[in-house]
DNA sequence: GTCGAATGGTTCGTTCCGAACGATTCGAAA
DNA sequence: TTTCGAATCGTTCGGAACGAACCATTCGAC
């Protein structure tokens, strides 16, 4: 029960927990990998340092199987409640950051045709993901949740239009 | 001259070095900032202590002034040139990973109108930004760079298109 | 010539990252 | 009903990335 510092990998396990508790690691793995690692990413193993920080400093209750697999299970505490909404609240003053190794690599003169066939690739298997998941959202899905993913399909579409256009433009 | 793991970091120095070597950290610092970090984001202590690493490895040749700021300044040394050429000609197997920390808010649950204020205008401030250098973009600009400034100039655009939309969308 | 601001440069503690691994559980074939 | 491979579940650890904080030099204005 030290204070820690709290960094949006923070957020991104008490927003979680929040929704799904109780919930292991694992689960927040599996319902992270669908949703929130699109626009924040992180390892899934931060998730298992993050939730026993966490549960150190108070904002989440950690209960844990006494046989078999040992299970760590989490619910929100009081304080990560208040910690959550308290940070909800506030607002964001700065812009994404982004880690793009094709258009790095554009940048420095690779070639823009041969990377544009693997990026176009890539980026059309992750837009179908998304169309998928789209398509399968329940009635009472929470609004943010719901632009979050038109967030996801439209920076899709901006790559994929891009790529597309480096291509053509090979030409000239 | 032991060998370490090269990783994007690296190459985003190598990179610059190549084209304004012989270079300081701090040069670095100031060209990357307009540029590089738009799609590959880190920061610039990193340049300080990847330069160093580099040096270490043999792939940048490093001299030191004797006297006043005692500066380390960098160019490419053979094997740091054949390095990056290896690189450049190597396929991107993988996607771009985003932190966005006003998206990651919405999807808990945050208002939109109030986040969309804010980002509206610090993008607004970057579009600005990247406009202003491709208005001042030399004749013989080679085409990575151009095409990486589109890349920042549509995303910008996309983000700005979202987050009206999101207010709009205020009323429903 | 001095003083404040801008520039130049680095250190350090923490968080983040990801490769690697080990342990349980499950399912199908023997 | 064992056994073995695959899927699931969970963690460790070393090094890279991050950013706050700080100090030193140089510059410009008064």
């Amino acid at each position: 029960m030290s204070t820690v510092r709290l960094t949006n990998a923070s957020y991104v396990v008490l927003g979680l927990i929040e929704v799904f508790q109780p919930a292991t690691a694992y689960d927040l793995k599996r319902v992270a990998g669908q949703s929130v690692v699109n626009f924040w990413s992180l390892p899934h193993t931060q998730l298992y340092s993050e939730t026993s920080r966490l549960a150190e400093a108070g904002l989440l209750n950690e209960e844990r199987e006494e046989s078999g697999r040992r299970r760590r299970s989490y619910t929100l505490s009081e304080e990560g409640q208040a910690e959550l909404d308290r940070w909800r609240a506030e607002p964001v003053k700065s812009l994404f950051e982004v880690h793009d190794p094709a258009t790095l690599k554009l940048f420095f003169g690779a070639d823009p045709a041969t990377l544009a066939a693997d990026q176009i690739a890539l980026h059309e298997e992750k837009l179908r993901e998304y169309e998928e998941t789209r398509a399968n959202l329940a009635e009472g899905t929470p609004r943010g949740i719901a632009l979050a993913l038109e967030m996801g399909i439209g920076l899709e579409r901006h790559f994929l239009d891009f790529w597309r256009a480096a291509t053509e433009q090979q030409r000239t």
